[in-house]
RNA sequence: GGGCGGUUAGCUCAGUUGGUUAGAGCGUCUGGUUUACACCCAGAAGGUCGGGGGUUCGAGUCCCUCACCGCCCACCA
């Protein structure tokens, strides 16, 4: 072969190509046992260890991102390297249905493209479409895989809807469903409207939009007495004076108001000046006053005190002006009252409807009673969801507002005393506030309202015709809002449980479809959004929207579509989680492992979640034990094998299914009907004569067949358990943090419920991708990165390498990536603005390139802008550097005076490595073994960050930057050629093979190559020893045996003494560097040492010549000399006439002043508590260091002496 | 509110059970087409390890505390 042949860039394409489908075609990731070509198969009887992995089924959603790119990066180094080790390996691969995910995809498509929903064109069109969508992605997804170099066995593909899974599915629904572990009922569930169908917990994410908080007034219209009788408002109120509260006139009572209000916008005024009562901003219903004078006055909620200077009360809007001050009252309807209050001084009292309901004519008054001398007359709650007051059934007030609030402004000085500075202001605010409540009337008002609530107060719920009663429940907090709260149970969740305890009606005002039912009144057929605005505008003009403040609100949004969820009264299937929970709990290894106990826990009935922190996350979700949402409203998925069955006893049930065990029954909770569940096959309409059989439309949520995944794809549900029985459990499942709970933890209780056991050894949670801004990837922020455009720049190796080097233990991976223009090669910074588009400029040659966004055709036809980054291109230089090296030595091996000598090309070459063998080699050796003995470690406990370093440095720095220079000159001689030769091929080997299970594509290429130029795996016992490696000649590098260290090999003092080779070889390039000695001009040098490290240096002496261009001399130099102290020896290059005398004398005086600094701090430790109290080895190590320190010093010193003595 | 992670060179990050003078890549600077590699080679500059306390003979590493950044869960009338 001549170099002619090989390229001095190693091509990825190509390489990938190729290899990719020798892989493929040689069945090379098949298991061991079923027929894999491979040499370990026919080698011994014995059935090696078997090692399974299950792919995390990427959804068939869309192509596979970066994140998929790293997780599959991670498992295939594991994969590759247990199956190099000999294990019996199975990856096996395959794509989840993603029920929801999946079905919102092609709905959207469909509703852009065609304008059409689901429902035109039918379920089973519907489902069509997805499954032509699901090949099409399937396809692709299983081509960026294998592009990616994953050794999945490609035979073994699973789909979460494809009938062993379907079988699975069923197995284990009906299982559940026999021990009563499967219920129905109603409950509130998160239900996303666009989709029509309800979402778990975990499907919800929160967004801050900008809303409105609206306070609305319900008016007391009557009160239930304990004899069922009804009072009517005035009733009520006589019945308050008469039980002894005195009413004084109030403001809005001689203003034609009937008593009831004084609402919001009224104004206070003085003299000139005008007071108005506005809401406060934290929409608690308190109001300010504010003087047009100038300063406002804060007035809570309650009794006011109004200054003696405040004359005049005005009720109305913001119409009247300051100056157009009134001796009036009226409100913002237009009632006015002109009987001016004249006290000089008063109480108001306000109450929690922002509005005055009492006005004490009388004087400055200390008595309480006149504080709470009225009963509130209408209550004002408030809202962020106005509409949904169509379903309020109640409104509460706390039964006891007073401890309530007590216990508030406790809780907060608490929090106050314990919060960080930054939080102070804050909290001291809301406990001023909050405290305030005591004093102003709100507490007062609220301890009246409960007292209502608990005589059965009847409120009239606006815009309708219908009265709720006024409650007294403990969800209504004294210390927020308003302190009362509207309840409808239908429509959120604490609602529903208020209702629960209360025995509310549970009025359900949604069509599924997020329009208003029939239950909304005039309301009825409008969307949530139009109804709002109708209902708020109704409000208005009925006087009893009292105010609108604008409000950040945490919206509950899916995950799915991205639309608002509405929480929403539905028929739902839950399965229980009690006793599940408790068995996935109790598989997980709780304590931290010892370090030396690093075995694989294979041994272990437990699990081990790695990092261990994860643990604990696991462990709190799955503590909560919540019963688990399984139906989804969707035409997308397993359907839940249940059919309804009305009118049949079970006597008829039980004559229709006779004999088989694999049909199920059980009464429904409404007791008139049965609900029949088939393990295996779908029941005919009139599998029980005389009765209807009809199916359950519902489908599965996707988690329910993803938790059977280790399951499915081992095939446990069929006859055939022979895969189940050789690989499960499984050996490590490698996943992201997002779905530890839904996923892995829902796998452990489906793999213990079904089997008893675990259904892997270990979890390892690998990092997340972040952008440079430290956000994580997502499509709709389109930041996300497609790994297919760092392949095409890069290559793949360059990915897997890249993602396994930053993957470390604790820190997410941040990829700080620019768009390349591929006009003019700049890389273009992707920022927040520019990664959303179809396509960007470039902003130095101002030409257009499209973007992974590229829709249009004109977009699509620009030429596209890869992403590139730093890292990837380092990985990219690297494997290019490992390229380089194995170059160099196919080179070696076919240059012509290494064929002179052999018969053929294929040269057999003999490695004479004894006791004798030089330095280098022994010290090459020596790091091999060490370096494979970290790697492997490293691997198996998932640091692959350690790993990657490793390798890279010893390769790049070791290997290539010393071996490979070092062997150059024994090239060239004849008695050195052969072991030479051995030698590099046998660290190559072994390096490439370390390297394969993180860059296949290339080490493949050169292992190829390698087999090919060398006939080199004839060898001795000792060869294949030194290569760390058993095994004769496998056809391909991903079946070759990976390598193990001997320890035999590994000589601490064999890479001391070559460090010090490598010190003095650097300390003689600094020499040439920093005097500026031109490349060519030889220069010589002596070494002042021991006897020892001299005679250790002798045969070194032609790599200075050839490393450094050095002649090492056995004396000092006879002219001016550069003196370079050094530990244990001292550097003096000859550097006579190209000597530069004061700058020498200068580095001399500057290495002084170090070493005296160093010497000095060294003395003071050593004649510290240090010696008494280090372990001996340490001090002993210190005063080795400053003796060596000493005689540099003394070395400098002298050379110094000597320079000046020369000037 | 509960939990977790982070803060080390201009940038992105390593740093094992505490132990000589804290490392890498990129960037910067100097010099180089030495026959594997310019996707390269040789060398250099650059760090009070977020602040403050403490334990210890010794702290980037252990403890306390403060500050800031990020993530997850819960809640929000």
């Amino acid at each position: 072969m001549s170099e002619n042949e090989i390229p001095k860039q190693y091509d990825p394409a190509a390489a990938q190509e190729k290899w990719a489908k020798f892989w493929d075609e040689n069945h090379f990731f098949r298991p061991q046992t079923a027929n894999r070509k491979c040499p370990q198969n026919s080698a011994g009887s014995r059935l090696p260890s078997a090692f399974c992995v299950v792919i995390p089924p990427p959804n068939v959603t869309g192509a596979l991102h970066m994140g998929h790119a790293l997780n599959n990066t991670l498992q295939d180094i594991i994969v590759r390297m247990k199956r190099m080790q000999g294990f019996d390996t199975l990856w096996i691969p395959g794509v989840d249905h993603a029920g929801i995910a999946t079905q919102a995809v092609v709905e959207r498509k469909l509703f852009e493209e065609e304008k059409l929903t689901r429902h035109d064109i039918g379920r089973e069109a519907l489902v069509q479409r997805i499954w032509n969508w699901k090949e099409k992605y399937q396809q692709r997804i299983i081509d960026q895989l294998k592009g990616m170099g994953c050794s999945c066995d490609w035979s073994r593909i699973r789909f979460t809807l494809d009938d062993v899974c379907a079988k699975a599915v069923r197995h284990f629904f009906f299982k559940l469903f026999e021990q009563k572990l499967i219920y129905r009922g109603k409950r509130l569930v998160n239900w996303d409207t666009h989709l029509q169908t309800a979402v778990s917990d975990d499907e919800v994410f929160h967004e801050t939009v900008a809303g409105n908080f609206w306070y609305i007034k319900y008016e007391v219209c009557r009160r239930q007495t304990a004899d069922g009788s009804e009072q009517t408002i005035d009733n009520f109120d006589k019945e308050t004076a008469d039980v002894g509260l005195s009413r004084p006139q109030s403001v809005a009572e001689s203003s034609g108001l009937d008593g009831r209000s004084l609402p919001l916008g009224q104004k206070i005024t003085e003299g000139r000046n005008v007071c108005a009562v506005q809401p406060d901003a934290e929409g608690s219903g308190v109001n300010s006053v504010q003087h047009s004078g100038g300063t406002g006055q804060e007035l809570q909620q309650g009794i006011y005190q109004l200054s003696a200077h405040c004359t005049r009360v005005e009720v109305g809007t913001g119409n009247s002006t300051p100056d157009k001050c009134q001796s009036e009252v009226s409100d913002r309807n237009g009632y006015s009252n002109s009987n001016a209050i004249k006290q000089r001084s008063r109480q108001y009292a306000v109450g929690s409807d922002n509005t005055a309901d009492t006005i004490d004519g009388g004087q400055q008054t200390e008595e309480k009673s006149a504080a709470v001398c009225c009963l509130p007359s209408a209550v004002i709650i408030a809202t962020t969801r106005p509409e949904t007051l169509l379903g309020d059934t109640a409104v509460a007030v706390h039964p006891d507002p007073e401890t309530a609030l007590r216990k508030a402004t406790d809780d907060l000085k608490k929090r106050l005393a314990a919060a960080p500075e930054k939080e102070k202001n804050a909290l001291q605010t809301e406990l001023e506030s909050v405290e305030k409540r005591f004093t102003d009337g709100t507490l007062d008002r609220l301890k009246k309202l409960a007292e209502m609530a608990k005589n059965g107060v009847m409120l009239k719920l606006p815009l309708t015709n219908r009265e709720i009663p006024l409650i007294a429940d403990v969800w209504a907090k004294p210390e927020k809002g308003t302190g009362c709260v509207k309840i409808t149970p239908a429509h959120d969740p604490n609602d529903y449980e208020v209702g629960k305890r209360n025995h509310l009606p549970m009025v359900n005002i949604l069509n599924k479809d997020g329009t208003l039912n029939e239950n909304a009144g005039q309301y009825a057929g409008l969307t949530m959004k139009k109804a709002r605005e109708k209902v708020v505008a109704d409000l208005e003009t009925a006087g009893l929207l009292l105010k609108t403040e604008e409000r950040e609100i945490e919206l509950a949004h899916s995950d799915r579509s991205k639309t608002p969820i509405e929480p929403f009264l539905n028929d739902q299937w839950f399965v229980k989680m009690e006793s599940l929970a408790q068995a996935a709990i109790d598989s997980v290894e709780t304590a931290e492992l010892s370090s030396e106990s690093g075995q694989p826990s294979a041994v272990s009935h437990l699990i081990r979640i790695i990092p261990h922190r994860y643990t604990k996350s696991y462990l709190d979700w799955l503590s909560e034990k919540r019963d688990w949402p399984i139906g989804r409203q969707l035409w997308w998925g397993h359907r839940i094998p249940i059919w309804h069955c009305e009118g049949a006893d079970e006597a008829e049930l039980q004559k229709a299914f006779a004999g088989r065990k694999d049909i199920s029954w059980q009464r429904d909770e409404e007791g008139n009907g049965w609900r029949i569940c088939s393990q295996t096959e779908d029941l005919k309409a009139d599998a029980v004569p005389g009765y209807q059989l009809i199916q359950e439309e519902d489908v599965l949520d996707t988690w329910f067949s993803s938790a059977l995944w280790p399951l499915s794809t081992l095939k446990y549900f069929e006859d055939d358990k022979s895969d189940y029985e050789r690989y499960y459990p499984t050996g490590v499942l490698i996943t992201n943090r997002d779905i530890l709970t839904l996923w892995v933890a829902r796998m452990v209780l489906a793999g213990q419920f079904n089997t008893g056991t675990k259904p892997f050894s270990e979890v390892y949670i690998h990092p997340k991708i972040l952008d440079k801004y430290g956000e994580g990837m997502s499509k709709s922020k389109g930041n996300g990165v497609d790994p297919l455009s760092v392949i095409n720049k890069f290559g793949a190796d360059a990915l897997r390498f890249a993602l396994a080097y930053l993957t470390t233990e604790n820190q997410d991976i941040r990829l700080t990536l620019d768009f390349e223009c591929p006009h003019c090669g700049t890389a273009v910074e992707q920022t927040k603005k520019n990664r959303i588009l179809p396509r960007v400029q470039c902003p130095k040659c101002k030409q257009d390139f499209r973007t992974q966004w590229a829709e249009k055709p004109e977009d699509k036809a620009l030429p596209e802008g890869v992403m590139v980054g730093e890292r990837f291109e380092a990985a990219r230089n690297f494997c290019n550097k490992l390229w380089n090296a194995a170059r160099f030595v196919l080179m070696s091996l076919s240059d012509e005076s290494s064929k002179q000598n052999k018969d053929t090309d294929n040269p057999v070459l003999f490695l004479n490595f004894s006791e004798y063998s030089p330095l280098e080699d022994k010290w090459i050796l020596s790091r091999l073994h060490t370096v494979i003995r970290n790697v492997t470690d490293n691997l198996e406990h998932y640091h692959y960050a350690e790993a990657m370093r490793t390798l890279y440095d010893f390769a790049w720095d070791e290997f290539c930057s010393f071996y490979v220079e070092m062997v150059k000159s024994r090239l060239n001689d004849d008695f050195e050629r052969e072991k030479a030769q051995s030698m590099l091929c046998c660290v190559l080997w072994s390096l490439i093979k370390l390297l394969h299970p993180v860059i296949p594509f290339v080490t493949e290429e050169i292992y190829q190559r390698l087999t090919e130029a060398a006939g080199w795996f004839e060898l001795t016992d000792a060869e294949r020893e030194c290569m760390a490696s058993k095994t004769d000649k496998p056809e391909s590098l991903s079946v070759a045996a990976f390598p193990v260290a001997n320890e035999e090999f590994i000589k601490p003092e064999i890479e001391k003494q070559f460090a010090v080779f490598q010190e003095l070889l650097r300390a003689v390039r600094d020499v040439r560097a920093s005097r500026n000695i031109p490349p060519k001009t030889e220069i010589s040098f002596s070494v002042k040492c021991d006897a020892a490290t001299s005679k250790l240096l002798e045969p070194m002496k032609p790599y200075f010549a050839s490393m450094a261009r050095a002649k090492m001399q056995d004396s000092g130099g006879k002219g001016l000399t550069a003196t370079v102290p050094l530990a244990g020896m001292d550097l003096i290059v000859d550097l006579s006439d190209l000597i530069d005398v004061p700058a020498e004398m200068a580095k001399l005086e500057k290495e002084l002043a170090k070493l005296d600094g160093f010497i000095k701090s060294k003395e003071a430790k050593l004649s510290s508590d240090f010696v008494q109290k280090a372990p001996p080895n340490v001090v002993d190590n210190e005063r080795k260091g400053l003796a060596d320190l000493q005689t540099q010093r003394q070395s400098a010193a002298e050379a110094l002496a000597k320079l000046k003595a020369a000037v």
